[in-house]
DNA sequence: CCAATTTTCTATAGATCTATAGAATTCCCG
DNA sequence: CGGGAATTCTATAGATCTATAGAAAATTGG
């Protein structure tokens, strides 16, 4: 009854996850059923309860599948020495990858992640706070730099970036044509230059 | 039976849209029930089919109301003879204004209209894509006019400023301290000058 | 091949939730 | 005040859906 560490089990419940994060994206929490998620699965509904204690968990799992090796990638791009254009530019191509290599699992994980009680939910606030802190601190030493200008609120310009690749994930899940290096470097950009007409050539 | 056009049904089945804004708003459209609606309007849930064919159509109702104004409140943007930099702060201003004053039901009909069936999102449809064409032709004119540098891709910026608009008002919707105009100034700013230093003053 | 273990299945209790029907109440107007 | 219309209520049918228990099937190792 408990689970056995074996990797059999282990593999099956990682497609559970994966059933889980599609089903999940595509109706939402409360809209999808478990029966949903087991027919993905090729298995009964009431055989799901093998792998998850509930379905409360199974969303627990997707969202944590979602933010996965999203924050330690985010410390190395943080920590690397690149210059901050070439930072910004690899935080917002390791976000959009994610949304193409996780499955929906990041999808799931913002839009229904405060579904969980609260309790459940404190791992993920955490994760999700120390990701925009390194994105501050990239915006800040950017500052430091004389790449950003010193008016910027790098809190407000974190959030930003964030809200940017969030939407264009969403359109990622959507549309697997969609080029993600194509969009990174469009949002890049964007996020440098603005709209305005180009005065002087970068300065390197 | 029918609905008598009488001013108090009128203004009943307002409050019982925006009681379902809210309620949807919190819980998600699957997530939430009539009763949840009915108790915030406090009456009994069976009363609430008085005013409504179905919890879909409450849903549908709520998402109309979400973007009416809307449009044509960018279309009157849009038609005005301001300069580019003022139009996208009176865009912004007004889509980040529409999630105080209509209640939660913008929100609402960004995150939960998909589950609305295909026939009754046709109109939603129209009313979006209407709008961010009328968005994209400001940034058309924009670089007509010298505002806006050539090469950006219209489309693609027409969909950051509604990313940027739509993820600050999830923001606004939950903390009602925020500051709607400082949010609307920080957001165009970033979006016309990027967050690179500002080397030549603003020509006006 | 047998026996133990793991995995899946069937069946169902119990708790929802939507929508309807018809009774009861309130409101409005002469 | 009285009668008709508008509004709300009670009660419930019928259709979910989650989670569990125990039987059945599959797998594995000796």
């Amino acid at each position: 009854m408990a689970q056995p560490a074996t990797s059999r089990y282990d593999e099956q419940r990682n497609q559970a996850i994966r059933a889980a994060a599609a089903v999940f994206a595509e109706k939402g929490f409360h809209g999808a059923s478990t029966r949903d998620i087991a027919d993905r699965l090729g298995i009964k509904q009431g055989s799901l309860y093998y792998y998850f204690k509930s379905k409360e968990e199974a969303l627990g799992e997707v969202c944590l599948y979602g933010i996965e090796n999203y924050v330690s990638r985010m410390e190395g791009i943080a920590a690397s020495d690149q210059p901050f254009e070439a930072k910004l530019l690899s935080t917002v191509m390791s976000h959009l990858t994610s949304y193409r290599e996780r499955n929906e699992a990041l999808k799931v994980h913002n839009d229904e992640r405060l579904y969980l009680p609260e309790e459940k939910r404190t791992r993920l606030k955490e994760l999700g706070s120390r990701y925009r802190q390194w994105l501050e601190d990239i915006f800040e030493s950017g500052v430091g730099s004389g790449s950003v200008r010193p008016d910027i609120d790098c809190h407000f310009a974190a959030q930003a970036v964030i809200a940017l690749c969030n939407a264009w994930g969403d359109h990622i899940v959507r549309d697997s044509t969609l080029d993600v290096m194509d969009i990174a470097q469009k949002c890049t950009d964007l996020l440098i230059h603005g709209f305005r007409e180009r005065r002087s050539a970068s300065r390197d």
